[in-house]
This record gives C-alpha cells, structure tokens and sequence, in this order.
DNA sequence: GCAATTGATGTAATAACATTACGTCAATTT
DNA sequence: AAATTGACGTAATGTTATTACATCAATTGC
C-alpha cells in the first residue's frame, strides 16, 4: 500500500498517542488537544478510525482506551499479524506481542467453527515485572 | 467451592442472559427486566458483577455486553481456562472455545516479559459459518 | 474553466455505557 | 440487642461514542 500522509488533527492525535506514557482514552486526548483548536469528541474519534485503519495505533478493548503502535511503518501503512497486548494494572505499561503460535492456535480454532476471522482482540490484563517485584 | 445461591436479581440477570439469543448489553437487560421491578442500571451491573465473579456470565469486551457462560456449574463456580469467543458480527451469535495449545502460547508470552497474568481476553470478531455462506 | 464528487473538518445534540453517593433493610454475628 | 455484613433502591453524575447537519478544499470529469 502506498504512503500516507496523515491530515493535521490525524498528525495531531498519533502525537499525543505517542507521546503519551501508556494508553489514552479518547476524551483524554481531547483535553490534551483543545489548546490545538479541538473542541469536540468527534474530531478525536474521526483521527482514531483512520489511525487505525493505517495501522499507525491500537485499539484496547479492555480498557476503551487507543495506543501508538509500538514498531509502525509510516510509509505502507501495513497488517501486523494478532498482536497480544499485556496490561499493567498498575502503572498503565502495554507491551505488544506477536506470536506465530498464537495465531496458529487461533487459526485452528477458528477453523474448527468455520468462522471467518475479521479482527481478533487478545489482552491479558495483570502486572508487569516491574510492579510484581516488591 | 461452594454451592452458590443466587438472589432474586442475579438469578432474573441469568434468566434473562440464558434465554437470550446473543449477548446483551447491561441497558438492554434493564429493559427486559422492567416488568420485574427493575428501575436503574445499577440493579443489572450489580448482578453481573456477581454472575462474573461466580463463573456464569462471561463479559465481551469488544461489544460492552454479556453472555451466559456455555457450559455453567452452577453448583460449584469454577474457574475455566481462558476462553476464546468467537462474535459473529452478521448474527451475533458467540461461539465460546478452550484450547490447550493457546493457553499455552499466552503462558509463554507472559512469562517472557515476566508478567503475572490476571485475566485474559480473546475475542475473535468475524463471521460464523452459516453467515458465511450465501 | 467549471460542475460534481469526495474527503476532511466544525459544531451541537444525543445516545450508550458505567459509576458514585446515599439511604434502607434483612440476615448474621457477637 | 448492638454491630456487622450484604443485598437492594434511587438519584445523580461521569464516561464513552455516535448521529445529524453544515462548511470547505481538493480532485475528477466534462
């Protein structure tokens, strides 16, 4: 796919995505926003549905909040295969994982139903290394 | 664990789920349980808290709604693995699998990053099979 | 060039999902 | 009988997401 450039309120939004320390919910970009001229949900909503779209961030479902892809491709905007995501509940870190196996596994599962697969949402939600140690 | 007695509004909450076709939201479920005295949202989140802490429910993250738990013990809550749901986004229908395999593979992914697993989600959005043929 | 289409934007209003706060009541415990 | 606990009822509010409608700039087709 070719490249993208991305419109000024998209540029905008995966900015504050990555910038930010871990996910943000929509309504927390906003606010991050409205000294850019953002005054309403919708503008933060449109940027995030082609963000997405381009593959440029993520989605958790978990949480109704969106992350900065860690490893994008801003020139082909591209299909990473499933991407795991484990979430700290208690300092907010993503970290993105791949795994071959993984998707093999759900592959199969899938198969087994003859379901056809559109999207596929794996989150693991505990604690990071960091916040296990005490 | 215990055998687990359900109250009044739990056991209308599961009723309501089980006999359902698909997932229901939580406002959906008031709506049903209206004529059951139902009046406010906190009543219904109140039960599916309970009905999730007991094993009966299960909650879809990518849809903000709940499903009966196929295969309930309703003596004895349990904890099944990890479950993958299938959500066919043409009828609705929610498929619910196990598999070893997988359970596997996300053990491995969380023990690389050395992160203490609390919960894990799959939910696979797609289409199932009678759907799928046209 | 100019009309028509397309895609991004702005704004307001509303819908959908979830929680906080506060009070009551019944059962159990001490 | 007092204290604790857990379920319940109600109201208000907070949070997340969408619909509806209007404007404007860029592109396309003639």
């Amino acid at each position: 796919m070719a490249i993208q450039k991305l419109t000024k309120n998209q540029s905008l939004v995966l900015d504050a995505l990555e910038h930010a320390e871990g996910p943000l919910s929509a309504y927390t970009i906003l606010d991050k926003l409205r000294d850019h001229g953002f005054r309403a949900p919708l503008q933060v909503y449109r940027a995030l549905d082609k963000l997405l779209e381009f593959g440029l961030i993520h989605r958790l479902e978990s949480m109704n909040s969106f992350v900065a892809c860690a490893h994008p491709d801003h020139h082909h905007h591209h299909d990473h295969g499933v991407t795991a995501f484990a979430i700290c509940e208690d300092c907010g870190q993503v970290t993105e994982m791949h795994d071959a196996g993984m998707e093999e596994r759900l592959s199969v599962l899938a198969g087994n139903q003859h379901f056809k697969t559109e999207k596929t949402t794996i989150e693991i939600r505990g604690h990071c290394q960091n916040c296990t140690a005490e």
